[in-house]
DNA sequence: CCAACCCTCTCCCAAAAGGGAGAGGGAGTA
DNA sequence: TACTCCCTCTCCCTTTTGGGAGAGGGTTGG
C-alpha cells in the first residue's frame, strides 16, 4: 500500500454486507480497507485507532446509530471525511446525516461505480450528494420543524400509547399532551395518531426500536 | 466452470449490495454467479433462462416482491433451491417465505461464511433455518392467523384511514369494520389502532408502501 | 426591553374509537 | 347433516381523541 492509497473503514451492522463492501473496494488498486465496524461506538475507536481517510458509514445500528458516531468523529477529528451508505430511510435521515456532518449521502440501490466516485469526491475534499437524494432533502426543507417536546410526544405515539399514558410517561397533565398533539399533526399534516405514527416512520423522524 | 460448479442468481434491488454479494461467490472456487436481478419478475425470467442450482432472494423490492417471484418459481419449477436473504423483517416474512418454498432463510447479518455454508446445504438438498430465525419463526406459531378480511382492514389502518373511510373503500358497514378491528386488535393483544399498525410493522404483516 | 417561541395548562364540545352481546347467511368440512 | 369459520350486520354504551380558544410563565435573541 504506497501514499497514494485511500485508506477507508466501513461501518455496517449487516456483516454479509459489509463484507461485500470490503470485497468490492479492495478489487480498486488504489483503494484499501484499514477498518471494519457494526456499530457507532466501534466507529469512533476504529476511526482514533486508524484515521482512514474516508468512512462508509450505515445509520442505522445497534449501540450508537451512524448520525450519532458522525457527530463524535467531527467533533474530535473536524476534518473526517463521511459518507453515508445506506438503504433510503425518509428525508429526515438525510438532513440529520448532513447536519451530522456528513459529506456524502449515498443509497444502497446506487452501483458501486457511483459508490467509487463518491469516494475520490470526497477524499478530494468535495460534497457528494446525488440529484435523487437531494431531491429528497429539498422535500423535507420548507415542512416545519417538530419542537423537542413534540418529538418526544410523537416518540410516544408510536410506541403506542394513549394520552393519558403519555401524560404519566412525561410528567405532564393530559390537556397539554393533547396540546402538543395538536401541533404535530397539524405540522405533518395529518389528521390522526395513526397517520401521524406512519408518516413519521417513513419520513425516519422516528424509528421503530 | 466445470459441472461441479454450483451456479447462482443473486436478487436484490440495492445493487451495490449485490453487487457486493456476487464478489463474494464469485471469490469461491466452485461457486459462480450465473444470473442478477433486481425484482421478482426478473427473477422469474432469469430462472427460466439460466435454471441456477441455487438462488439467493431479498423479501423487499419493487414491482413483485420475493414471497411472490417464489411462489411463482416452485410452482413452474418445483425442484427449485431457493434461500432469502434479508434484513429481518418480522416473523410473518419468515412463514411466508418458507410456506412459499424457500429451504432456507438467511439474515444479511449473518457473515458470508455462513451463507457459503447454507449455499452448500441447500444445493444438497437439505434445508437451513439458522437458530435465531427459528426461534422468530417459533414465536409466530401460537399467535393466531389473521383473516383474510381482517388482514385487509389491518392494511387500511395502516393506511391511516378512519373506520367511516375504511367501510367505503371495502364497501362494507362501519360496524362490520369495527367488528373486524375487534378481531384484529385481540389477535393482536393489542389495544388501540395505532399500536396495531406499529406491530403490524414489526411483524412484518404489512408493509410501508 | 420586547418579541417570538416553547411548554404548560383550563374549559368545552363533537367526533371517533373501543367494548360487549347477539344474530343471520354462506362456505367448507367432518 | 351438523359443525365450524368467516363475513356481515344491529344496538347500546363508555372512553378516547381531535379541535378551538385562550392564557400564564419561561427562555432566547434582536
Amino acid at each position: 500500500m504506497n501514499n497514494d492509497t485511500i485508506k477507508i473503514m466501513v461501518i455496517d451492522d449487516q456483516a454479509v454486507v459489509r463484507q461485500g463492501f470490503v470485497a468490492l473496494i479492495n478489487t480498486v488498486s488504489d483503494m484499501a480497507v484499514v477498518a471494519e465496524g457494526t456499530n457507532g461506538w466501534q466507529a469512533i475507536d476504529l476511526y482514533r485507532l486508524h484515521r482512514p481517510d474516508v468512512t462508509l458509514m450505515d445509520l442505522r445500528m445497534p449501540e450508537l446509530g451512524g448520525v450519532e458516531a458522525i457527530t463524535a468523529i467531527r467533533k474530535e477529528f473536524p476534518d473526517a471525511r463521511l459518507i453515508v451508505l445506506t438503504t433510503y430511510d425518509g428525508d429526515e435521515d438525510i438532513y440529520r446525516s448532513l447536519q451530522a456532518g456528513a459529506q456524502g449521502y449515498l443509497l444502497k440501490d446506487m452501483f458501486f461505480e457511483e459508490l467509487e466516485e463518491a469516494i475520490r469526491k470526497v477524499h478530494g475534499g468535495s460534497r457528494r450528494i446525488p440529484t435523487q437524494v437531494a431531491e429528497r432533502l429539498a422535500e423535507r426543507m420548507g415542512s416545519s420543524d417538530l419542537t423537542g417536546r413534540e418529538t418526544e410526544v410523537l416518540e410516544q405515539i408510536v410506541a403506542g400509547h394513549s394520552n393519558k399514558t403519555i401524560a404519566a410517561r412525561l410528567n405532564i397533565s393530559e390537556a397539554t399532551v393533547k396540546s402538543h398533539i395538536n401541533s404535530i399533526l397539524s405540522k405533518l399534516g395529518v389528521s390522526d395518531r395513526t397517520q401521524a405514527a406512519t408518516t413519521a416512520l417513513q419520513r425516519g423522524l422516528v424509528h421503530l426500536r
